[in-house]
DNA sequence: AATATCGTTCAGTACATATTGAACGGTACG
DNA sequence: CGTACCGTTCAATATGTACTGAACGATATT
């Protein structure tokens, strides 16, 4: 019984996931989401990874944070409907960038307490925060890369903003 | 009792790797090179962080793995000493490159099983893989731009290879 | 206003893995 | 050839957290 396309799908997005230090489910979501090309209520994602309907709430609210999904009010429906944005890695390159910028103020200010006559200590660990801060607008140029070259796939340019 | 800013660079990196989804050990252990600049032995750095020597053993060798520790022969010890290389960043980011780039092709080979008439499934999965792709890229990019302007910090170029 | 239908929260469990102490193998020294 | 010194490996433990089931609060319908 070999597993459909869809399901390899989904579990490689949970690997990764998991690899990058994120929960497993949470791939495992957003490739649900991504098959799926409609908004999913909660309790049809729980159905289809067959997991509890609290670690979908819990995680599909993790990636909206991180700006991948979105949530949605369906017509006729109370339940909450969940898809995926236009550019999801976009936004998880800007999430990304983010937390490199805090890193980099961290390091930044631990340099400063240094004293001057430290034999260069100081110097590297601000060389450290330096690199923090020119990842971070690495990755926005990165992730502004993405938004414009990206957009063209879509039939039609949804002029977001 | 304030902690010295050497303890808190060491804290911060550990804190840092473990949020990357690393033992928090092996961002401790590189903040101590860091901070040496120059070899270490495995004893030194197990009594400095407080860990035990296995740990030190395990992890350092992950840092080597990923291309930001390098083991030293010093002249009369029979020690193994270790060293932070010249851009650690830069290896660092060439090995998540190469993920990128396994994740692109394990979802490339996912994509293509995908039959005709999916509803356009398979093209989404296909979008996924090219973001892998060019992500692993655009990393590398990266990691060339490091190679060329972290160099002139040094005074001097040490010349590998 | 009462009831049903959601989503969220929370305590508890399960699970993965980071970390350790002790045993092991290998290499230089006497 | 035995001994001492390293680094690594391995089984066991500790620790963090992902995940679940059940209780809770909120909102919309009747």
């Amino acid at each position: 019984m070999p597993v459909s396309p869809q399901d390899r799908f989904i579990e490689t997005l949970g690997l990764i996931s998991q690899t990058e230090g994120s929960p497993r489910i949470s791939g495992q979501i957003l490739g649900c989401l991504v098959l799926a090309n409609e908004p999913l209520s909660l309790t049809e994602i729980a159905e289809r990874l067959d997991v509890s309907k609290a670690s979908v709430s819990t995680n599909v609210r993790l990636l909206e944070i991180r700006g991948m999904a979105r949530r949605e009010a369906m017509r006729g429906s109370r339940q909450d409907h969940w898809s995926v944005v236009e550019n999801p890695h976009q936004q998880v390159l800007a999430t990304l960038a983010d937390r490199f910028r805090r890193n980099a103020d961290t390091v930044k200010s631990i340099a400063a307490d240094f004293p001057e006559d430290d034999g260069g200590e100081g110097a590297r660990v601000a060389g450290f925060a330096e690199f923090y801060l020119r990842s971070a607008d690495f990755l926005d140029s990165w992730a502004q890369t993405l938004a414009t070259t990206d957009q063209p796939e879509k039939e039609t340019p949804p002029h977001v903003g």
